[in-house]
DNA sequence: AAGTAGTTTAGAATAATTCTAAGTCGAGAA
DNA sequence: TTCTCGACTTAGAATTATTCTAAACTACTT
C-alpha cells in the first residue's frame, strides 16, 4: 500500500537521464518534478500550479525549490517561458516551435501547433539588435 | 515664473474634451496626467514610469491615482494594456492595430505599424470562445 | 451656498517571486 | 565505507508590482 521503489521506479529513469545531460543532479526534488512535468503530454504550469499538484501526491518539495527548478530547467533548454498575463508566469513543456491561444478568463494556454499560424512581414530588428523569438498570442473569451 | 494659468491652457482644452467624452471628470490629476500622454506621440508607459515622470515636472499626483486613472482610460479605450514582461504592465497610447517590438534588456517596447506584419492561419477559437485579439511580439536584444 | 456622488490618497494589504543563510545531500576521493 | 565539499533545499524574510480601504476632498447640480 506505502509507496514501493518499484512504484517509483517507472518514471525515474528517463526523467534522470534527462537531468543527467542537462548537468543538473538528479535530486529527488527535480526527479519528482521532471516526472510529473515530462511524464506524460505536453503542459503548461505555473509554480504554484505544480506545487499545489506535487504536494498532493504527497511529495515535500518547497515552493522556493519549484521556482528554482523551472528557472533551472529552462535554462537547460527543457521548458520556455511563456508571457500572456501581467500577472502570473507560466512555464511551457514544449519547447519547440508553437504558437498559443490563451483563455483570459481562465488562465489556461492551449497550444496552436508551429506550422499552423505564419507570422510574414516581421521588420529586421533595429541596429545591433537581433530576433530572439516571435510569440503569438490568440488572446480568447467567453462567447 | 511661476506656472501662469495661460501655460497649462495649451494642452488642456483637448485633454478636457477626451475626458468628456470618456465620460470621466476632468479634474486636475486627469488632466495632467492626459497632457502627458496624449499631448505627443504615441508612448508606452508603465505606472511607474508615468508617475516618476508627471512627479519630476512638478506635479502632485500619488501612484494610486496613476494605477486608476491608466485603468480608467483603459477601460474607455483611450489606451490599451501590452502584456510582454511577468513582471511589469506597459500602457500604450496607440490602441489601434499594431504589433511590437520588445528589446528585453531595456525593458523598451517600440511600434510597428498594423500593416507591416501579416498573421495568417489563426485556427477558430474552441467552441463558446471568440478571439479577442491576436497579439504579435518580436523579442529582441543585443547581438 | 449646500448636497452628493465621484475622486484622490496615505497607508495597509495582497500576491508573485526572489533572496538569505543555515542545514542537508550527492558523488567522487581516499 | 567513510570523508569531504560543493551543490542543493528550504523556512522565512524581503522585494516588487499592484490593489484595497476608508477618510478627506472636489466637481458639478440644484
Ligand atoms: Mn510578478
Ligand atoms: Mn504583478
Ligand atoms: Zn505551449
Ligand atoms: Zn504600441
Amino acid at each position: 500500500m506505502g509507496k514501493t521503489m518499484h512504484e517509483n521506479a517507472v518514471a525515474a529513469p528517463f526523467a534522470a537521464e534527462k537531468l543527467r545531460l542537462a548537468g543538473l543532479r538528479p535530486t529527488r526534488q527535480r526527479l519528482e518534478l521532471a516526472s510529473h512535468l515530462f511524464g506524460g503530454p505536453d503542459r503548461h504550469v505555473t509554480a504554484e500550479s505544480l506545487h499545489d499538484e506535487v504536494v498532493e501526491a504527497g511529495i515535500k518539495v518547497s515552493l522556493a525549490t519549484v521556482y528554482n527548478t523551472l528557472h533551472q530547467f529552462t535554462q537547460a533548454g527543457l521548458l520556455r517561458q511563456v508571457i500572456v498575463d501581467a500577472a502570473r508566469g507560466y512555464f511551457d513543456t514544449n519547447t519547440g516551435d508553437h504558437q498559443h491561444f490563451f483563455l483570459e478568463d481562465e488562465g489556461m494556454l492551449i497550444d496552436i501547433p508551429g506550422e499552423t499560424i505564419t507570422v510574414a512581414g516581421v521588420p529586421t530588428a533595429p541596429p545591433g539588435m537581433t530576433v530572439d523569438r516571435v510569440d503569438v498570442v490568440v488572446r480568447i473569451r467567453r462567447s
